[in-house]
DNA sequence: GTGAAGGTTGGTACA
DNA sequence: ATGTACCAACCTTCA
């Protein structure tokens, strides 16, 4: 080896590919002496994240297939999967393993940032250099965000201004021909376990996870990606498999379809559809980098000025595949713009506030959503569990929950109802809840696109019309008449006529009888299990849809009335009550709350293991505004039946008005 | 400043 | 079957 060659970490994240990878080709450009492709298994993704089975199965997968790949090319190296969070693995292995250089992709999520940077200042103090390349959106999301005059993009159109001033999106590179030895994987180092707490991901498990138990190099001691056994959870149920070469293979078939290609338009695609779905379903194989959305969009777009060269129609921006690609920037933009604060309401200077049932908690010391939430209402709280579980009582919305469940991707129209219906369109709940569901089951998981897309169809960001509402009966009928869906993942529904399909509970008994199915109870016994009748049981839709719908819309009027956004220092203090009509949608009796949208705080609720923050093995990122939230425990309110007099106002015109009329 | 048009993908009634 | 007007009314963008 020449001397003064350089000795490569790179750090394989949420790029799971060899194909046109900035930061690979960045890594294999340098005058390499050895080079160690490694992932870090972080704790923030085995215990603080939501991560269902499905998304670590495809996850692992993802791993596996890019191991093989490397092995392909080089069959001493591999992907080497390190049961260490990177924190405090990586100044380790800048030490023992002599390294020059640290490579990886950027990442611009709010904790992903927090740990690079950390890692950043321990490779300085270190010696070695770090290069970091963007590679994981169209654009590089903090040159969109420079471009938009600092400011987060929150519509399609500063987006494409954005992305027109920030330049043309980088065409691809090739996969790398052949990738370096690694060095001597020989470690005589002692590991560091992340403490388990807090475990937002225990209830998914029905063993003991074992992530850290057999060492860094793991049970096998040759640091392959681990099983799901060994994070202690059941074996995976989603139908898709991860892994670049999957994907690639997929993409090749769909851009074989030009037509398709090139005159897709996503708001006509069936979110009823199901073997095969409607759209190509490349967003998990994005999330994970198993595919470069760079690529996608260019192999598009190649199609795309084909077909008009040969005046072929075509579809446009945003609707098109490539305006698929677009939103998702815009999502990762905003994030990149506004941190932490993006993925929650409360201290979100773009996020509506709304007052929602469900509120999140916050702990006031850093102004960051615990993951926890108030029950302001035990029936709301139910018809979260019976939302979360496919048990609302409406097919449309079981089916879409289950199929989510157990397969870990739904169609975007799909997304759209579920989340309407939670949110402005029904329960009034807390998007940061559906999220949070989405969160766990989603093997697409994007916290961008997922945060965004839940404060768009809630109507707090993004988007305002909330006067347009997905009906849970009216939307799968223009879609599925014949309720082919719902018979596909309600079976207990299967042989129901196609007129009641979509309500149940309005057929005769005798039809329900023929059907072999009881439409009776809450959901809360097994919907499968069958009745003292022998007959098999579906619940009783779990409100009235239009009543609720009128209530969401009242609901929404007033909260858009009233014009607070989650930084407001009212939102932050509490006195946000004082602006709702004792009378309004969601918990705002009384004149005090608590920080958010919380009806009732007590200063100490939040102590314990949740006060570490969302990195545990990190330091607390500090939150701006501060002060605000303190000092709030002696006024605490939330004194039922409080009736506010009537300084508070502006909405009681409103208010009257509209009972007047209806 | 103002008003009109547009906004990734609603529902319903009626021609 | 498909297209259109209307529902009641939000925000951003742009002339």
């Amino acid at each position: 080896m020449a001397k003064g060659a350089a000795r490569v970490i790179y750090w394989f994240r949420t790029d799971l590919r060899l194909h046109d990878s900035p930061a690979l080709q960045a890594a294999l450009d340098l005058k390499l002496e050895v080079l160690f492709p490694i992932w870090c298994w972080d704790s923030h993704y085995v215990y603080r994240a939501r991560v269902g089975v499905n998304r670590f199965q495809f996850l692992i997968d993802c791993q596996n297939d890019l191991s093989e790949s490397i092995t392909k090319l080089n069959n001493k190296s591999k992907l080497f999967v390190m049961r260490e969070p990177a924190v405090t693995l990586l100044p380790k292995l800048f030490k023992t393993w002599k390294i020059t250089h640290l490579v990886f992709e950027k990442d611009t999520d709010a904790y992903a940032r927090d740990r690079d940077n950390q890692v950043m200042e321990m490779a300085k103090q270190a010696g070695v250099e770090v290069i970091v390349k963007s590679g994981r959106t169209l654009w590089d999301s903090d040159e969109l965000v420079k471009a938009n005059g600092g400011k987060p993009t929150m519509s399609s159109t500063q987006l494409q201004a954005a992305g027109a001033k920030a330049g043309e999106i980088a065409r691809p590179i090739d996969a790398p021909k052949r990738i370096p030895d690694p060095g001597d994987m020989d470690l005589n180092i002692e590991q560091t376990k992340p403490k388990p707490e807090p475990d937002f991901n225990a209830k998914y498990r029905d063993s003991e996870e074992a992530s850290y138990s057999s060492g860094i190099a793991g049970p096998k001691g040759d640091y392959s990606p681990p099983t799901i056994e060994e994070l202690g959870m059941p074996a995976a149920t989603t139908p898709h498999k991860g892994g670049e070469t999957v994907v690639l293979k997929m993409l090749e078939e769909i851009l074989a379809d030009e037509e398709y290609t090139g005159t897709f338009e996503k708001p006509k695609t069936s979110p009823a559809a199901f073997e095969p779905q409607s759209t190509c379903l490349t967003s998990p194989y994005l999330h994970f980098g198993a595919l470069s959305c760079r690529y996608f969009y260019h192999k598009v777009q190649d199609i795309v000025d084909k077909r008009k060269k040969e005046k072929q129609s075509v579809s446009k921006m945003p609707e098109s595949l490539n305006g698929q690609l677009a939103f998702r920037d815009m999502y990762f933009s905003a994030q990149a713009a506004l941190g932490w604060s993006f993925a929650q309401t409360y201290n979100n200077s773009h996020c509506r506030f709304i007052p929602w049932h469900l509120p999140s908690k916050i702990n006031t010391s850093n102004n960051l959503i615990t993951g926890s939430y108030e029950v302001d209402d035990p029936e709301k709280d139910a018809w979260l569990h019976r939302w979360t579980h496919g048990t609302t009582g409406f097919p449309w919305i079981d089916a879409i929950m289950r199929q989510l469940r157990q397969e870990g991707w739904i169609h975007h129209l799909a997304r759209h109802s579920v989340a309407c219906f939670l949110t402005r369109g029904g329960a009034y709940i807390s998007w940061e809840r559906g999220a949070e569901v989405f969160e766990e089951l989603l093997i697409d998981h994007e916290t961008a696109c997922n945060v965004g897309n839940w404060q768009w169809l809630s109507c707090t960001a993004f988007y305002a019309q909330f006067y347009r509402c997905y009906s849970p009966v009216a939307f799968g009928k223009k879609w599925d008449p014949e309720g082919r869906f719902v018979r596909r993942y309600v079976p207990e529904l299967k042989d129901l006529p196609a007129r009641y399909i979509y309500e149940p509970h309005k057929a005769p008994i005798a039809d329900q009888k023929a059907a072999g199915v009881q439409i009776t109870g809450d959901g809360s016994s097994s919907a499968t299990s069958s009745s003292s009748s022998g007959l098999k049981t579906y619940p009783k839709p779990m409100f009235d849809f239009n009543t609720q719908r009128e209530i969401c819309i009242q609901g929404m009027k007033n909260a858009y009335r009233v014009g607070m956004h989650g930084n407001d220092p009212r939102v932050l203090d509490g006195s946000w009550k004082k602006a709702f009509d004792d009378d309004a949608e969601g918990p705002t009796e009384g004149v005090k709350g608590g920080p958010g949208g919380l009806e009732t705080w007590d200063d100490v609720e939040e102590g314990g293991e949740e006060d570490d923050g969302p990195v545990d093995e990190l330091k607390t990122p500090k939150g701006k505004g501060k002060g605000s939230g303190k000092g709030q425990a002696s006024s605490k309110g939330g004194k039922k039946g409080h009736k506010r007099e009537h300084s508070q106002s502006t909405l009681d015109g409103a208010f009257e008005k509209k009972r007047a009329k209806g």
